[in-house]
DNA sequence: GAGTGGTCTAGACCACTTC
DNA sequence: AAGTGGTCTAGACCACTCT
């Protein structure tokens, strides 16, 4: 473990505990890095994260400060459904609609961005959350870069496996949120009487090692779609 | 400007324009800094915010390579609506409906953290975009922090006014995206005949001076809306 | 002018990958 | 063993804010 992931670590724990009060001036760099030891850059390096989750305001010629923290809980997409809401303490069972492998349309290369002739996973589960069928979830995975999918998998949670069956990272994904009215389909595997808006999330998703990895699209009944995000400014 | 950001400008330009082609290994940060005639750290730096945007990936042992540029546009929540509209080309009419200062309810103190008896401006504005009404801005700023805000303004861009007449930045923006069926004065200001589902997307935003400067909801048209975003795992 | 962050350097050492 | 990134240091200089 990098020392500025550590001292990131006690910094955050300082903060949320409140030694370091809300709107209070931290010590600054020359001093905490005499306080952890270290180079004044590694505690640069550990206070621009939280800075970026946040936490705190540095603003030169005047100081480091603790920020009043975001009141939205942070929502982590990078992992999958499955997590997302066991952390929520909700319930979550999944049905298997369809799953094989097959060779990829050019609709999946193209998205996918295979060159030829590769066979990818065609998954399309429902995911009933507290016992309503909440979401339909079609997803598209190269064999060759997740290998070993097999049912019991799909069956619960296909992130869990890439990370720890695996042990690949997820490093970024990228959503498109729209909505439409639900057609046939959809309607009968979301239990809706009659057509409804649903939304879509289309998400293209990499491995760290800069592996596309993951094309899917889900739909949401409207009523138990929520979706958070945060927006930070970089350089 | 920092010399990491133009080396950042100059090698995301190489990438664009194909001079380092896609999958190609960039050359090693040694010879990257003899080139560049900087340090290391510099071209590190330079090269982490490509790894952010996803242009670059590096691997620890092999090296730093060019990867397949996401297809989807990026989509900065960071600038306001007119700015994203004009962006993609499209005309932008803003409809005034409300537009005071009041002191701040308890419910708008608590989204703003303001302490009490502050003064907040109370905008609510529909967007006509391309001819359809199609979304309603509910906006809510402490007159403290964004002082001067007039009816010029209002109709035109606020962020505007904010960047280029204060000369503040944004930091940082947080969204909820959820969606019910219209009310009746949601109906009547996007013209819908009948009650539909729309899309709130709910956001606080933050100056980089750390101050909470925005509270508000915006109900769009279903069939009009999209939004994209990408999420990148720091540390 | 004093206090603070932001950037930058030159070099060191370590971790990971491939051969 | 060779090649590559990731982290870290000690110190320098500059930019910004406040008094």
């Amino acid at each position: 473990m990098p020392k500025y992931i550590d001292i990131y670590n006690e910094l955050k724990k300082r903060i949320v505990s409140g030694y370091y009060p809300q709107n209070s001036q931290l010590p600054e760099g020359k001093k905490l890095a005499f306080f952890f030891d270290c180079s004044e850059l590694t505690i640069t390096r550990a206070l621009n994260i939280l800075v970026k989750e946040g936490f705190v305001v540095r603003k030169r010629g005047l100081g480091s400060f603790v920020k009043v923290p975001f009141n939205a809980s942070f929502t982590n997409h990078l992992k999958g459904t499955t997590a997302r809401c066991m952390e929520s303490g909700q319930v979550i069972e999944t049905r298997v609609i369809e799953f094989f492998a097959l060779p990829a349309s050019e609709e999946i290369q193209e998205k996918l961005q295979l060159s030829s002739d590769e066979m990818v996973y065609s998954i399309m589960r429902v995911r009933v959350i507290n016992g309503i069928p909440s979401i339909i979830e079609r997803t598209y995975m190269p064999v060759r870069i997740i290998p070993g999918l097999n049912n019991s998998t799909v069956e619960h949670s296909i992130y869990n496996y890439i990370t720890e069956g695996l042990g690949y990272n997820v490093h970024s994904s990228h959503m498109i949120v729209t909505a439409n009215i639900s057609n046939e389909q959809q309607s009968e595997l979301l239990e809706l009487s009659v057509p409804e808006v649903v939304i879509h999330v289309e998400q293209t998703a990499y491995l760290d090692n800069g592996k596309l990895f993951e094309y899917s699209i889900a739909t949401h009944r409207y009523n138990t779609f929520k979706f958070a995000t945060e927006f930070i400014r970089y350089n």
